[in-house]
DNA sequence: TCTGGGGTCCTAGGACCC
DNA sequence: TCTGGGGTCCTAGGACCC
């Protein structure tokens, strides 16, 4: 979807069409009262020299989407809502409604899923699909179907959305870039050299910035380069897998298939505090804090029908540095007071001098409630696999 | 003036088992 | 004065993605 919340918003306030409007901000509420006397939602960056409003209004927030106009100033996601003021005073900024989100994600979904079937969630403003075996599909290439998925999301939505058609899902992601907003690009094998070898390295999903720091070291900038690299040299600086992975992807090669439903690995629940807290100074507030996340984790785990082996905590020190424990349990659980005590045994193994910004609680090593049986039958069953293995080893060698 | 929240996957060492 | 070779689980950290 292009540039999904902030569309999304555009939605209800027209008026904001071709202004520079940025998306996220804050966990402080907007001021209802200033919003009204400006007659919108809306609240304007404030003067950068007013800067303890500012930074009351949007504090630690950064920037989850910035309109067409709003990149125009270099202000995009990720970026922190105060460097984003001082880029784009003029810009204007809203809260996420994440409700209003999760309806225009599940619609457009609905809306495709209707056409083709076989669509794997890639969270909540991206989808891919496999149209293999939809009637019509390959018509023009693609081309046809991607038309009319752009139409029936627009008919049902009022929403753009990029396409990209391609061999693979790796190809497919690529080329939806290539035609933003509301464009269709279809990729072919042959296209290789011409429309992906070009491309930085960094264009490939699953290269980040540090990935493509240590090949810019390496003298390799495109992903025509990173292909005409030995595969022998990747693997040395990257590891076995993610080395022959990168050499893969550079010649555009990718079989992971199209996965319709998957069974969640974790939940966890995290916050950023908006000033730094000291574990000792600010026992009372941070307690507070730490045991509303365990209940919240505890009530996400209870609403989507799984329980929990595995209990964990994550800090953020005032340096930004973090620091993870975890402690897997004899039974599985969903109950608040359990995780609290166990986070809580958590929190204890970590040092805690330093002045903290964010603290995380999470579970993990999920069943669905009611099948804690069938997780240990397999544990055994990986147990028992491990004596054959190994009793085959000695058959074997006592053949020879 | 630093830098959200919710995730997945990978790596690597140690414990433990056969 | 040396001590294999598999495998899984647990834990911590980190890269990356939307």
């Amino acid at each position: 979807m292009d540039a999904f919340f902030a569309s999304v918003e555009l939605l209800r306030y027209p008026q904001l069409k071709g202004l520079p409007v940025v998306i996220g901000g804050g966990r402080r509420r907007v001021d209802e009262e200033l919003l009204a006397a400006q007659g919108e939602r809306a609240l304007r960056f404030i003067p950068v020299a007013d800067f303890p409003l500012l930074k009351d209004y949007v504090g630690r927030g950064v920037i989850t989407t910035a309109t067409y106009a709003a990149r125009q100033f270099g202000v995009g996601s990720a970026m922190g809502m105060m460097k984003a003021a001082k880029l784009c005073p003029q810009a204007i900024v809203l809260p996420v409604d994440f409700d209003e989100i999760r309806k225009y994600s599940r619609l457009f979904k609905s809306t495709i899923a209707e056409i083709a079937p076989l669509m794997q969630d890639r969270g909540v403003d991206e989808v891919y699909i496999d149209f293999t075996d939809v009637p019509g599909g390959q018509r023009e290439g693609g081309r046809v179907l991607a038309r009319l998925i752009q139409k029936s999301i627009f008919d049902k939505t009022g929403l753009t959305c990029s396409v990209g058609v391609a061999p693979n899902k790796l190809l497919a992601k690529m080329a939806s870039e290539f035609n933003k907003p509301n464009g269709i690009s279809i990729v072919h094998e042959g296209d290789l050299q011409t429309s992906i070898w070009p491309l930085a390295c960094r264009k490939i999903n699953g290269i980040g910035p540090k990935a493509d720091e240590k090949l810019a070291r390496l003298h390799i900038h495109t992903i025509g380069e990173l292909a005409a690299l030995d595969p022998a040299v990747l693997i040395a600086h990257f590891g076995k897998a993610t080395g022959a992975w990168m050499h893969e992807a550079a010649w555009g090669r990718d079989d992971r298939p199209v996965v319709t439903e998957s069974e969640p690995v974790s939940m966890s629940r995290e916050t950023t505090f908006d000033r730094d807290l000291h574990a000792v100074r600010d026992k009372a507030e941070l307690g507070a804090i730490f045991t509303r996340l365990c209940e919240q984790v505890a009530a996400d785990l209870q609403r989507k029908g799984y329980l929990a082996k595995t209990i964990g905590i994550k800090l953020r020190y005032d340096d930004f540095k973090s620091a993870t424990r975890d402690q897997t349990l004899e039974q599985f659980t969903a109950d608040a007071k359990t995780i609290r005590k166990i986070a809580g045994l958590c929190l204890k193994r970590v040092p805690l001098d330093k002045r903290l910004r964010l603290l995380g609680v999470r579970a993990a090593t999920l069943v669905k409630a009611g099948e804690e049986s069938i997780y240990e039958q397999n544990r055994h069953v990986s147990q028992s696999g491990r004596s054959h293995a190994a009793t085959e080893i000695i058959a074997t060698d006592q053949l020879f």
